[in-house]
DNA sequence: GCTTGACAACTTACACTGTAAGGTTCATTT
DNA sequence: AAATGAACCTTACAGTGTAAGTTGTCAAGC
């Protein structure tokens, strides 16, 4: 028989570990949706349910995924200016998205709920009010900022970078003569034009947030209450 | 044996835009990944199968529906003040997302190429060039402002004021002791903030964008170039 | 050395998914 | 009346997450 010969089974071989590690690895490579607990297991060399052994589901593993990346982010230096400090913290939450862009789909309309992820939010928060605001401000800002934040990860983690998801395409002949706007502005949509498009949004919010605090912003703040209804 | 008696075949019930009406009901009632071609099915009182016949996957179900949405935009009135416009284009924008939540998720993160996006989209790209911007600056633009409008839309529709989608979550005494700045700020979360959250954000990236064309952001802009790298 | 218990990993099974392939029914045209 | 072809249904398959039950393995106590 020796039935042992054919499936070396290694004891204890699992970790939590090396099961986000191989998680993250899946995901990158065979996308979000083409992920899946039997995928992980056939990296990881086991089943799919001994997965299970060591995370009682696959949300309970995305939540441990999203744990880590937010876990190791460290608050700017207190001392640097505060514009430093918002541009730095922006920075970084931008770059572990971009460190896992299949991921990042995910990540992006995950509603942060643990421990590690709370700590995170309330620096976040944190050096909002370090900037002078008010609470209420600071709130609002805050969700602002992360609004674009989010708002670029998504474009460019699972955006026009990645291809048209339409089933039915334009060829380039019939865009350069039909929507000529969009046949002139292509060249800065690529990839290699992110970080500075990125910037340039970013330095937007950075200067509104310094006129907000300084009392400078009345140029045409008035317009605001033109809103219709 | 009077089989006909048992099923009641109505020929030519189905149509796509009946298709896609129960589509919209579906996500909605089902949110997107509880939605599937069997339950939409049940909805219009057919069978699974006889959807393909009318679209011939579920992407191009998908893709019909974003076109549906996004074909029903109109671009603002050019007599409009730039500003004015400009607003208009992105609350309505704004307003088709946030009245199909959960077709949302998919929508953002959806690259649209067909005819009728592609049009809506040059129209807006041609916005940005009436006031008055480079096709350069117009391009990035055009892109920032969509990430403002992407990540503010993923948020509403998918954030916070859905519940934590955490699997181990945190009591709000804990949150008030150990959180304090996100116990602050929490009552600017809310749904009945989203409005004036999203409008602090907008009129602050028009300000800028009135600044870049008048030329008159000189204030802080010098600190572009700080970055690291 | 042997037994026991606990735990880690595996096996099986179920209800679900999208959709390929092919069969059936029926209104319309000839 | 016969034929056509669109519209719809049935069946089947490979995939999913995971509940439930089973087996293999190692360490501790005798």
């Amino acid at each position: 028989m020796d039935a042992s010969s054919k499936k070396k089974r290694t004891r204890g071989k699992l970790s939590r570990e090396m099961i986000e590690n191989a998680a993250f690895e899946v995901i990158e490579r065979e996308g979000l949706s083409g992920f899946s607990m039997r995928k992980l297991a056939a990296a990881l060399g086991c089943e799919a349910m001994s997965i299970y052994h060591h995370f009682p589901s696959q949300a309970h593993l995305y939540e441990a995924l999203v744990d880590r990346l937010i876990g190791r982010l460290k608050m700017p230096d207190p001392d640097l200016p505060w514009r430093e400090r918002m541009r730095i913290a922006v920075l970084d939450y931008r770059r572990i998205g971009r460190e896992h862009p299949a991921f990042a789909t995910y990540f992006l309309s995950y509603r942060m709920n643990s421990p590690t992820c709370l700590a995170y939010i309330n620096g976040i928060v944190g050096l909002f009010n370090d900037g002078g605001f008010n609470q209420e401000m600071a709130a609002r800002l805050f969700r602002a900022i992360g609004y674009y934040l989010g708002g670029a990860l998504l474009d460019e983690t699972a955006g026009y970078a990645k291809g048209p998801s339409a089933v039915t395409t334009v060829s380039s002949e019939q865009l350069e003569r039909d929507f000529p706007n969009i046949a002139a502005a292509g060249r800065f949509f690529s990839t290699a034009e992110f970080d500075k498009t990125f910037d340039l949004g970013l330095e937007m919010l950075l200067d509104e947030m310094e006129r907000i605090r300084d009392g400078t912003r009345t140029a045409n703040a008035k317009s605001d209450n033109l809103r219709e209804k």
